[in-house]
DNA sequence: CGTTTTTGACCAGCGC
DNA sequence: GCGCTGGTCAAAAACG
């Protein structure tokens, strides 16, 4: 049934929007007082912040203000400058916008399982648990092989900040790091399985993505990032990055595409681009893009990246047009 | 050949 | 203390 949709759906959404989660947790290998991290986590983000890191541009969503097109984001962007003691410059990063994928290609090996819809759906839908996992140290975002081991860390509660956000599938656009998918779990209060993606841009990465479908609004895909990247925006993709497989077939639309063609928009994004333009304002999807909803712990940061993950037609323009120059897909190693 | 995807199983935390 | 759920890892298979 429609299982192979769903997944279909959610692998779309994650593409879609992204948010550098690079949020917080940084102290937390350090700082055996991480519990209290997650009380501090405001402090936290302000020790990690962009300003921190001029390198961090990854995170940095100048260009997103910049106003190439007057969006919303203007104004958003003002309300972070506020956190923002240093607009970051717009790094160097394009952003490689790949995200793994949803062709049900291989679902032909198993098929997704239904999930038993319960009942609870709004309160399952995001938990906060602010823990705070041993990721790496925010200390070198740079560094992409600053992840250290981090000690599989499965708690659940929580784990770091997570940021939150709703897109909907028109929306889902692109998300400017390579995710990889390492697991799928039927949630109980959902009807739709819950996606779980990492970032393949660099081995060490901890950022993670959560993307599942909101049962209320089956249109409208949950994603929830946690963990921050230790490296820059690829700015090509990586030979991890790159494979591709999801991204051909994202990007191609041979394969089924049942929903909107959120993929396939952002099939594209990778290299070319601009380092995190939202996507999104323009209009093709101008419906409400990514809305933040639940910040569990919401700080600027998060606030930024909700921000970020906002999808965007330009990049979609523009990538495309990349791509067309480049002359091959966007897609992969070669 | 390399990388990703998919599924099952295991572990850990939380709630009762 | 037990049970449940969530999250992650590992192995196998498939695709480009």
């Amino acid at each position: 049934m429609a299982a192979g949709d769903d997944d279909w759906d959610l692998s779309a959404v994650v593409r879609s929007c992204y948010s550098g989660s690079s949020t917080s947790s940084t102290s937390t290998a350090a700082d055996p007082t991480a519990a209290s991290a997650a009380e501090t986590a405001l402090s936290c983000l302000a020790s990690l912040t962009f300003d921190d890191d001029p390198n961090n541009v990854a995170f940095s969503f100048s260009d997103i203000l910049h106003p190439q097109q007057p969006n919303g984001f203007h104004e958003l962007h003002q309300a972070f400058i506020s956190f923002l003691p240093n607009p970051v410059a717009p790094a160097v990063a394009p952003a490689a916008p790949e995200i793994p994928n949803p062709v049900p290609t291989r679902q032909s090996r198993h098929g997704i399982k239904p999930i038993r819809p319960q009942p609870d759906p709004g309160a399952v839908a995001l938990q906060s648990h602010h823990r705070q996992q041993p990721l790496f140290r925010p200390d070198f975002p740079n560094s992409p092989m600053t992840p250290p081991h981090i000690p599989k860390s499965r708690k659940r509660k929580n784990q770091q900040k997570r940021t939150v956000c709703h897109v909907t599938a028109d929306n889902l656009s692109t998300d400017m790091w390579a995710w990889r998918k390492y697991g799928q779990k039927p949630i109980k209060g959902s009807p739709y399985p819950r996606n779980y993606y990492r970032c393949s841009s660099s081995k060490g990465c901890g950022a993670r993505k959560q993307v599942e479908r909101s049962n209320a609004d089956p249109e409208t895909f949950i994603v929830t990032y946690t963990g921050d990247h230790t490296h820059p925006r690829p700015t090509h993709r990586n030979s991890l990055a790159g494979s591709s497989r999801n991204r051909s077939s994202s990007a191609i639309p041979t394969k089924n595409l049942t929903i909107g063609d959120p993929d396939r928009l952002l099939l594209g994004t990778a290299t070319v681009g601009s380092p995190m333009t939202p996507l999104n304002e323009d209009g093709g999807s101008g419906e409400k893009e990514g809305e933040i909803l639940e910040d569990l712990s919401i700080d600027s940061e998060e606030y930024e990246d909700n921000d970020i993950l906002i999808p965007n037609l330009m990049m979609r323009n523009e990538i495309f047009v990349g791509f067309e120059e480049l002359g091959c897909s966007p897609r992969r190693k070669a």
